[in-house]
DNA sequence: CGAAAGGTTGACCAAGATCAAAGTGAGTGG
DNA sequence: CCACTCACTTTGATCTTGGTCAACCTTTCG
């Protein structure tokens, strides 16, 4: 659910007298199951979004920043779990408010249904990583998402300034696992490779530094996209990448 | 893009007019980068939507069917490919004819949003597969998946209705591989395993035939979710299944 | 300070990929 | 109408990536 505030405060503003409720890592805001009737806005911390099957088998859909929102979904149950990764506020509203607020204003509406467009471009990135990429690319393509997420949330500062660069993992190993689709000693592993080949520095079980951004970018593979039957030139290896 | 008609003709009906389009096998409706100042409907036949990496990998991120819209997006040029799988008819109405439509009816804009919701649940599901199952269960609920929209497009048929049960395939291997995240090889070996195993006979190499439902369904794993820490009590074997 | 949870590493294993060759069948031209 | 061809599919042998199992290490927190 990406975007900044300055395209979406039509909606944003909806939440800014709601109440709104702390919560600690782990504690769950959301169970699968339960119906779905409210809408939260994240204020700050980060959430994880994740389904797991009958067998145990999770799978973490999304991590969720500052001014995401939490809890829609078109059915009236939710069929995902949402708990907080860090310390997280939320603000929520019913969803009967939010849902008039979106009947009685039609640019709300639009910029929502912009929004929603926008979370599934996202997915559709996290299918083809999930289909297409190796656990290396997987986890570069990650660390650069995280590095986009933290950009976008303490505000646009420069691409190139160097705090970005270092960037926290309060996420457990199974977390990451769960997201990229792989099992945690994948994730360790993944993560030495990437440290051996200089590309990063784990300054601490969560937190890496990145040392070089361009080549980080290159394992990650360029994320634009060609149409087939057209192969792109060949490039400049470390060029491109969007985050 | 899921829902029958009886829903949805708030939209549909703007196609009604609409000048359309026949498209052969493997014909590219939409090339990646092309602007998107169209959208279509498709009337018949069998669509793909794929997004393919500078270095030629490719996953198919849905196959679209009657009634399903193509060429939708938050951005100004579409990021993937539509090509026809089956001869296909579309109509097409221009980007803004399509905008104002939903701009000057609420409740067409609504619906529409409701539509984007249930792609966007189908892309959850499909990223919980290509993280967390099998080679053998990812083909099995394709199959299901199969079944399920010639259901939804033919009309809806009591799910008992042994033709159903004749699923059609007219997509390649590789596409199917493509798909579900795997190598075509692979795909030929599950279906020769779903096969040994009694669940579905290959009535040629475009066509399957369903012989155990309910073991099929057994084997794609149950499609419903739970939520961690209270996982749901055991189930008969080969209950459950939404499709 | 000690326990517990999470993380890393190592040895081994297996699902699926890759490489290679042989079938199969739909469409085409003789 | 048949045989040839080409594309697609299947099957087999082997290899590799990532999974599994197990031990050890390192933070964190009580």
């Amino acid at each position: 659910m990406p975007g900044n505030r300055a395209t979406q405060d039509l909606f944003l503003e909806a939440f800014d007298h709601a109440p709104s409720r702390e919560l600690a890592p782990g504690e769950v805001l959301i169970a699968a199951g339960a119906p779905a009737d409210q809408v939260f806005n994240i204020l700050g911390g980060m959430l994880m979004m994740s389904r797991t099957g009958r067998d145990g088998r999770r799978q973490v859909l999304s991590f969720l920043f500052r001014d995401n929102f939490v809890g829609l979904t078109a059915t009236d149950h939710y069929h995902f779990t949402d708990e907080a990764v860090t310390p997280a506020r939320v603000a929520w509203i019913p969803r009967e408010a939010f849902d008039a607020r979106l009947a009685s204003d039609p640019a709300a509406e639009r910029t929502f249904l912009n929004m929603v467009f926008r979370v599934l471009e996202d997915m559709l990135d996290e299918v083809y990583s999930l289909g297409q990429r190796t656990a290396l690319e997987r986890l570069a393509v990650f660390l650069l998402y995280l590095r986009h997420w933290r950009r976008q949330t303490e505000g646009p500062a420069d691409d190139a300034d160097p705090a970005l660069n270092d960037v926290a993992l309060p996420m457990t190993r199974e977390d990451i696992a769960d997201f990229l689709g792989l099992q945690k000693e994948t994730v360790s592993r993944s993560f030495r490779q990437l440290e051996e080949r200089g590309l990063i520095s784990r300054t601490g079980p969560s937190a890496v530094r990145v040392l070089d951004l361009a080549g980080l970018r290159d394992v990650a593979g360029t994320l634009d996209f060609t149409s087939p039957g057209r192969p792109a030139a060949a490039r400049t290896a470390s060029a491109a990448g969007r985050a």
